[in-house]
Parts: structure tokens; sequence; C-alpha cells
DNA sequence: CTGAAAGCGCTTACAG
DNA sequence: CTGAAAGCGCTTACAG
């Protein structure tokens, strides 16, 4: 009852006496067959309706062709954009992609890179869950010879080749910009600093306050502010502080500086003139909230690309164990009107 | 050079100086093995790190627990979310998911119909392209015996499982809804007509207006406005007619409606008062623009789940040529400021 | 240029 | 409960 038997090459063997080997030879069409051959073998391989068995092929080859991908969500902006780069590349390679979400979760991700494993995939390129917690799984992927990229969330207890934004560079020139615009209280929402992107920001800023001699206050820095409510939460904390910040980075994402957007507006405070508000990502709303939120482009697509080129470009130094390669994409600060105070624009 | 030789169950079997069925008989753990035996080997699997091979395994049992899923693109919210959902099911029963992106291109779309059929996944889920011409490759899908599922923008000239939202039933409640608001004059951005969505959203459109005895004005139907830029564009003609309209629905996404408000904020029109919007997806922008924007709803990761929940619940009737079916989601219409003009609130 | 054979790593009737 | 054998559909040295 369940599937009718598909065209083989045996089949297409029989059909013109043939041996398979031949038919394989002439479809794979880069050895020896005669041109008179490969012609009745491609006639009648269309006429059969065949279709190659990649299963087949693959065992054979001991190779699939197929780019595991392992990310926390698919449907957030960043990861689908990188996702989509990723897809355009390995398209054109000639090769799948196969993807898995961990949900944040630990145990989740572990069974992901099990399935990847299994499946032979020729290599893994994955961004680590908000609950990581070591680094076995993905030894083990090395321990079965498949090439690894960690991109943006990476853990640095494992050599590995990576793909990763400057955060901490971008993060110090977009509170630099809110220095150059005359803030003088500027405020840091933070992510869980068990992931390298939230300790590198909040590093930037810290460097930023530090080259132009800012004083650090503790009481200014909000922990685990990375969505929406938490970001509106951490504002209404921060702004009934006997001195109220007068600026608002919220380094863990644009939702984070969506949720400081509502709270300013609701105490009816000024933005940019009264409280500076900048995000982190350039989520589209940002362009069309009121203020325009300034933030940071991640290049998103771009880092995709990057991950699949590496991947293509350094196949052969892989398996040898040479040191593995860090790409790093510059973000750029994206200046909009909700740090924007002064007259002379940057 | 290449890939040190991984563990199979060969080796396994050696070592315990048993066979190779029996390994593999302890390893499915569904067979006849003793419970001794079993023991034994699973733990030496986990001593030599043992991960099966899918390849060989699917090979063998021809099939592979794989479900394709082709979509216009992956970066959109819309399918994003589809995904999502699809995912988060596939994964509960142990199955993978194969992403492909036609671009919109219908070349491209073949391209990847041929891959997964190659692949011989369990069942492909497709959402069309914009460029799409006949429905061949489909028909090839089924002749390979591989249960097909369409989605979203679907061709009606094949007869299969398809997974719908009721487009035309959710544009005529917003147009109806602008209509009972009061709007004399609604105009229409529709979408290419070669997609089946736009189609029923313009017939949603025509249904309100007939029921409510509002003439058809040809001049208030703009074709092919279905990006933000294409949107404005159609707005800055819309109001520039001798008899503006007093509302648009900008039925192609949600984008579109935006390019439409833009146009109106920067022409000094206030809205809702002087010109009603409606857009249609949802897209979270659409709750943080000013005035907020109405819009439908169309419960994607709801559509992903149900997608991959028809393949699981219809797999057996799938093969055996029982009548497709088709599951309608029902999306809602928010409503927000955008065509609020009075009191009587919805 | 073509054929015959072995093998990729599993699973599954078939015996015992 | 365990073993021996065949086979899933390919590819690729090896002969000729």
């Amino acid at each position: 009852m369940k599937k009718q038997k598909r065209t083989t090459i045996y089949d297409i063997a029989k059909k013109l006496n043939l041996n398979a080997s031949s038919v394989s030879r002439a479809l794979s069409n880069n050895s020896n067959v005669s041109e008179a051959t490969r012609q009745l073998i491609l006639a009648t391989a269309k006429e059969l309706n065949y279709q190659q068995n990649s299963m087949a092929s693959n065992l054979r080859k001991g190779q699939n062709q197929t780019i595991g991908v392992i990310v926390p969500h698919i449907n957030q902006n960043f990861f689908a954009d990188i996702i989509a780069g990723l897809e355009e590349v390995t398209y054109q390679k000639g090769y799948n992609l196969v993807i898995c979400q961990s949900n944040e979760s630990y145990l989740r991700e572990i069974k992901c890179v099990n399935t990847l494993i299994n499946q032979h995939v020729s290599c893994i390129a994955i961004s680590i869950c908000a609950d990581f917690e070591d680094d076995s799984h993905l030894r083990n992927i090395k321990e079965h010879g498949i090439p690894l990229i960690q991109f943006d969330r990476v853990t640095d207890t494992l050599d590995t080749f990576k793909v990763l934004n400057d955060n901490e560079q971008a993060s110090m020139e977009a509170v630099s910009h809110m220095i150059e615009q005359g803030y003088k209280r500027i405020a840091l929402l933070e992510g869980p600093q068990n992931l390298n992107i939230f300790r590198q920001r909040k590093e930037g800023y810290l460097k930023a306050l530090k080259k132009h001699n800012y004083p650090l206050v503790p009481e200014l820095i909000k922990e685990n502010a990375w969505t929406k409510e938490l970001g509106a939460e951490s504002t209404r904390q921060l702004l009934s502080l006997p001195e109220p910040p007068d600026a608002i980075f919220a380094s863990t994402s644009d939702f984070s500086a969506l949720g400081v957007l509502e709270v300013a507006t609701k105490k009816g405070l000024k933005v940019p003139e009264e409280l500076g508000i900048c995000g982190y990502s350039n989520e589209p709303f940002t362009e069309i909230t009121s203020p325009s939120i300034t933030t940071i482009d991640q290049y998103s697509v771009s880092m995709g690309k990057a991950i699949a080129n590496l991947y293509f470009q350094e196949i052969d130094f892989m398996d040898n164990g040479s040191h593995p390669q860090t790409v790093s994409i510059k973000p750029q600060l994206i200046v909009r009107s909700s740090t924007l105070r002064n007259k002379n624009r940057v």
C-alpha cells in the first residue's frame, strides 16, 4: 500500500542492456562513457522519470552535502536573516540546509546536535542557547570528524571556527556617541552574562565610559533586561532613582529599547531631550517608532553568508586540524532621533 | 586526511563477540534481545561514542523521517513563524526539517523540489512562488509517491492536501468594519492576481461592498501594491484623484499599509479621522506606529503546526489516494487606532 | 569505453 | 534470544 517502487539505475540498465555502473557514470556525467550511450541513458532516465536516491549516493560517498544549523529561534529576525544568508550560499553550491531550533534549551540543543551527527552532515553551524551549560556536545561534533562553526553566541572553551560580530566595538561606539551628544548619566540594560555577546557589549560600555572619564555608577547597570517587559521594568526602576539616568543603552535588543521608550513616553519624558535611548539589532520597527530609535545593525544576512563561505573556503583545512579561523563582522551604529539632541549631527 | 572512521555496529559487535544484528536490535531497542546483552551493547556503544548512521538506516528502511519545506523567503515573519511552528511539531515526532527558499523564482522552486525528491523526504510542504507557472514539478512529487501539502499560496490545478487561511472571510470582515466606521470610499491595494491569496482578499473586499450596497469604483483599486514603496506610490495616486478615498485597505501586507501611513502623514492627513488604514498580517510593527495600524492576524505559528499535524494524522491515508483534506485557519481582524474613528468601539 | 564485484552501514525476514 | 545472509541504491577501484 505504501510507495510504489521508484526507478533505479538498474531499471535503466536493464532496459538498455547495460551495466548499472555505466548508468551511474553517465548520470554523474563526469566519467568515461561514450557520448552515444550517455545520450541513451539520459533519455531513458527522463522517460522513466528517474530521480537519484541521495540516501544511497551519500551513504556510498560517505557524506551528504548538507549543512546543519542550530539556532535558539528560527523566527527572530536576526536568526531568520542569518539562515536566509546561509541558504543563499549553500544553495549556490548545491548543498542543503537542515535547521534545528534549540528554543534556548540546553537539553534540546544536545538532541539537535546528536541528530545532525547521525545524519553525517558536512558541517554544523551553531549559535548556542542562553541555557548553555558545557561544551561536551560540541566536542562530540569534533570527535565525529564534523567541522564545527560557531557564530554570534559562542563558547570560548572550545577552539573552533567562529563568525562573530564585534559587539564590544559597536557598543563602545554607541555609548561614545551618546556621550558626545551630551548625556551625562548613561544606564546599561545588560543581558545574561553567560553569553559572550552580552559580556562584550557590557565591556564596550565600560570602555567608552573610561575613555571619556565617566564614572562607573553601579546602580545604573540593570541585569537581565532582554525583553520588552524586562526593559520596561528596569526603566521604571532607573527613573525612580534619586539621580535618574538621562540616557539608557538597551544593549540586549531593540525590544528592550522599545520597552524603555514606552515607559518614558508614559511618564511624559521627552526623547531624546530628557532621555536618550539606544537599542541593538536594527529591527525593522526601530525606524518607525516616534521618535525613531538609534540602534546597531548586525548585517545578519551577510553573517549567514560568511558562515557558509567560511565552510566552503576552509573545508580542506578543517579536517587537518589547522588553527581555526575567526571571522569578524563589523556592526554599524545607526544614529536616529532617539539619541540626537543637539544640532551638530554626526 | 579526511574523516577518521566512525564507530559502527560492527565495531561494537566485534568487541563483544556478537553479531551485528544483535547490536542493531539492542540499539533500536524494540526487538528481542536479552536484557543482559542489551545492557552490554548500550554500554559499549556509549564507550565507543557510537552514533547511528542515519543515511544507512534510512536507505535500508526506505524513508528518512524528514519533512521538506519550500517557501518564497525564510526571513519574512509570516514564513519564519510557519517554519517555527512546523519545527516544533516535527521535533516532537523525531522528524527533521529541510528548508529551501525559492526566492520567488519558479526555476529555483523546481530545483528545490527535485532536491527534496532525491532526498526521499517523507513529505513536502510548499507555498508557491509569485513567479509560479505550472504545476508539473508538483505532479512529479506525487508521481514519486511523496505526500504533498500546499499551504497559504496554493495552486488549485492540483488536488492535494492544503492548509489555508480564510483570506476572503478576513478581508470581508476588515472592509465591513471600515464601512461600519463610516468610511464611504474605501480603496483596495491588491497583490499579484496569479496568487490565490490575493484573489481571495480582493473577493472579500468586493463581497463586503456588495453586502453593504456600496458601489464598486474601479479607480479605487490599485494593482500590484505589495511593498512599502508600491503602497506609498499607489497612495499618492489615490489621494490625487478628484474624489480621493477616505480609507485604504492594503490587502497585500502591513508593509504596504505602512507606506500608506507615511504618505498620509506627510500630506498632513489625519488618521483615522480623514483616512482609515487597514493592513494585513499583523507584523509586530503595526502595534507601535502612530497611530497603531488595524490589521489581520494569520496565526502563522499555528499554521505551521497544522501543516505538520496534518501530515502525521493523515500519513496513512496520504498513500492510498483518498481525497485530500483541506485545513482552514481562521485569521482574526485586529482593530486598532488607524480605523477607529467613531466612539462606539467594536 | 564497458562490465563484474565489492562495499557504504544499516535492518529484517529466516532459521535454529 | 542469537546468528547468517540478503539487500536498500548507489559509486568506484579493478580488469579487460
